[in-house]
DNA sequence: ATCTATTGATAACT
DNA sequence: TAGTTATCAATAGAT
């Protein structure tokens, strides 16, 4: 339609470009609309100019619906793989208001671990203080009822160990009785291992345990050395 | 077009409305690809059928690329709290990877406030603590910052209002001598205050305050007033 | 922006 | 659903 024939190819003239672009956009538009209006069907348009400035048309308005309806169709039709889709719709509604959240969430960790402070009032910094004092006092209760759990664990270890070792040690004997040799264990050993296992129930006493230590499954650390954190159990 | 004039009007005969959606459809998908192409635009198109068949165009066949162009310009547009949109692809994805880190955020914000300590490590927990010991660190020095930025602000309306203050006593004592008559402010409100000031002045060098304080804009707090974290204020 | 010659789209019909 | 054709609508180029 028109003067001449069109080839369908980028107009190469600027202004002819322009012109054409402002003139078949309405059209297309109006065309969006009548064959939404007239076959009653949902349609959605958008439209970018070459300087970013968008046109949009949408059935009632409505483009995210229609987007919505577009993206659920699409993944449900081209991969089922996808991750569990609720059939709630509102996939970018969705999206916006977790991203919301995270940010929101992510600003509070930061003033959480210290950063970011100064966007907030001294009220804001003095609840702050509360929370993490607070946070702290609940940590480090659970910090010490851990480790006496820790310790009660290893002190059972220690204990069926040595009943394994004396176990060892008396059939050493039968042994020995038998060959008329010298026992594989000597005294030295035997006396170490008592004196450890009274150490950590003079501390267990000293850290004025009165909740019950559950016997949870716990990953059964090597007893062979004694854990880092424990050298200063107490200080807490 | 067509052997009649068309009404925009839902077409009430159903061969006639799926015929012309057929027809139009078509029509609509070559024009946006036309405006497209010879206008170097970008144009999504999607069209639902009454059937809920969907024919779509979109430029460079990316249409995820150009809804998330418009939801950009959508949320930029309308609501100016824009997020930093990555002009990422994928929105499922995306959404994805965003729920996972937020939901790994928000357990590590929940441990951070003392909660859900129970499947962490002994070893997790004392990293914790430390952070959690640094953060409040942190924080109360911000908070003595503020707090003495605040005491300077006040002292310094302490000061303008007791100079204030003194003018309008001068002038007072002058229409006395013109009217002699008594003075309207007597001489305990004078005492008063000058003790006031000098409490903040030695809770001020208490604190052994050591950098500068700037002068911040700050919202004036009544001054009739002692703000209330005031009273314990050194004792962090 | 507006005009108009011309092409393009399509409603009714087959 | 596809083809034909009479008509109307869109628009290219000019003003």
């Amino acid at each position: 339609m028109g003067r001449g024939k069109v080839t369908l190819k980028r107009i190469e003239n600027k202004i002819n470009r322009q012109v054409t672009f402002s003139k078949r956009r309405s059209g297309l538009l109006k065309k969006a609309h009548e064959i939404s209006v007239l076959c009653d069907v949902d349609v959605a348009l958008i439209v970018f100019s070459t300087k970013g400035k968008l046109s949009e048309y949408a059935t009632n308005a409505s483009m995210v619906r229609i987007i919505e309806r577009y993206e659920q169709h699409s993944y449900t039709e081209k991969e089922l793989n996808g991750t569990n889709n609720q059939s709630k719709g509102s996939w970018t509604l969705e999206h916006s208001k977790l991203k919301a959240k995270f940010e929101l969430l992510q600003k509070n960790q930061r003033n959480f671990m210290g950063e970011d402070l100064d966007s907030l009032s001294i009220k804001e910094l003095l609840n702050l203080e509360q929370q993490l004092e607070a946070a702290l006092r609940r940590l480090r209760l659970k910090k010490n009822q851990m480790m006496l759990e820790s310790i009660s664990e290893l002190q059972k270890k220690d204990k069926s160990l040595q009943d394994q070792n004396s176990l060892l040690l008396k059939k050493i004997k039968g042994k020995e009785k038998e060959l008329a040799e010298p026992p594989l264990v000597d005294q030295q050993t035997q006396e170490n291992m008592v004196s450890f296992q009274l150490n950590l129930g003079e501390a267990y006493q000293a850290a004025g345990c009165d909740g019950e230590l559950e016997d949870t499954q716990k990953e059964s650390q090597p007893l062979t050395v004694i854990p880092y954190w424990m050298l200063n159990l107490m200080s807490q």
